[in-house]
DNA sequence: CGGAGTGTACGCAGATCATCGAACACTCGG
DNA sequence: CCGAGTGTTCGATGATCTGCGTACACTCCG
């Protein structure tokens, strides 16, 4: 965290900012359906088990192609599940634990809890 | 639990008799899809305060027709959230609270709380 | 400046879901 | 035994969602 001379700015590479939600702004029906699908459920896993930042999106271990992928972020972002940042070309990822954890208490805890089973 | 005359039977007025899930056969992905429905939000939320087999199925305050609402108790049902038993022409209904909280620690809570805002 | 890498936007196809009306099944009371 | 009351099933419809390929936008490196 020295100085550094500008690395990543507000908007960079794509056509249009990240757009975000706020948790407090998100309807329960939007966050439900939000986490509901496996894709997702898989994307908020492995930025659990990541820090903050660490993750681009294209660097997430999910059965579908970049165009779907991309949706599913955008989704995500909606429901105020994470924030993204430009860094050059890449866009980086942070899942709003704790923001998203005030606003609907445990049901983040239930998707990191891989309770997928049955 | 005294000598009752077969008051309610198993199968009773339907063609068909109740069919239930266990809560610990359900996958998080049924569970969420179940309760992100708004008239099944209001179905749960009606249920939770009203004692255990008070309610029958046509006395909910939802703005669809007989057939639908037919339907999202089943779904409620096959997302183990609710029990049902016949009682002469009436079906009965028991949120199923404790064993569903039990597999879904925080998640019912989520919808009786009412957090439906924004 | 041109090419590789990264991510988004735009349709389009397929599946799923909520909804309805109508027909059916069952129970109970006269 | 018939009619009112209750709930399910069936088939159809419209909306929504996921998925894809393709085209596009932007950044960085050589």
């Amino acid at each position: 965290m020295a100085a550094q001379p500008k690395q990543q700015t507000a908007t960079a590479s794509h056509r249009t900012p990240p757009v975000h939600t706020d948790p407090d702004e998100v309807s329960l029906e939007t966050a439900l359906l939000a986490l509901a699908d496996p894709v997702r459920q898989s994307l908020v896993r492995e930025l659990a088990g990541a820090g903050d930042w660490e993750r681009a999106c294209g660097s997430f271990d999910v059965p579908v192609t970049k165009a779907t992928l991309s949706r599913h972020f955008a989704v995500l972002r909606e429901a105020g599940l994470l924030e993204q940042r430009d860094a050059g070309p890449k866009r980086l990822n942070r899942l709003r634990r704790a923001e998203f954890d005030a606003r609907f208490p445990g049901l983040l805890d239930l998707v990191l809890r891989q309770d997928t089973t049955a």
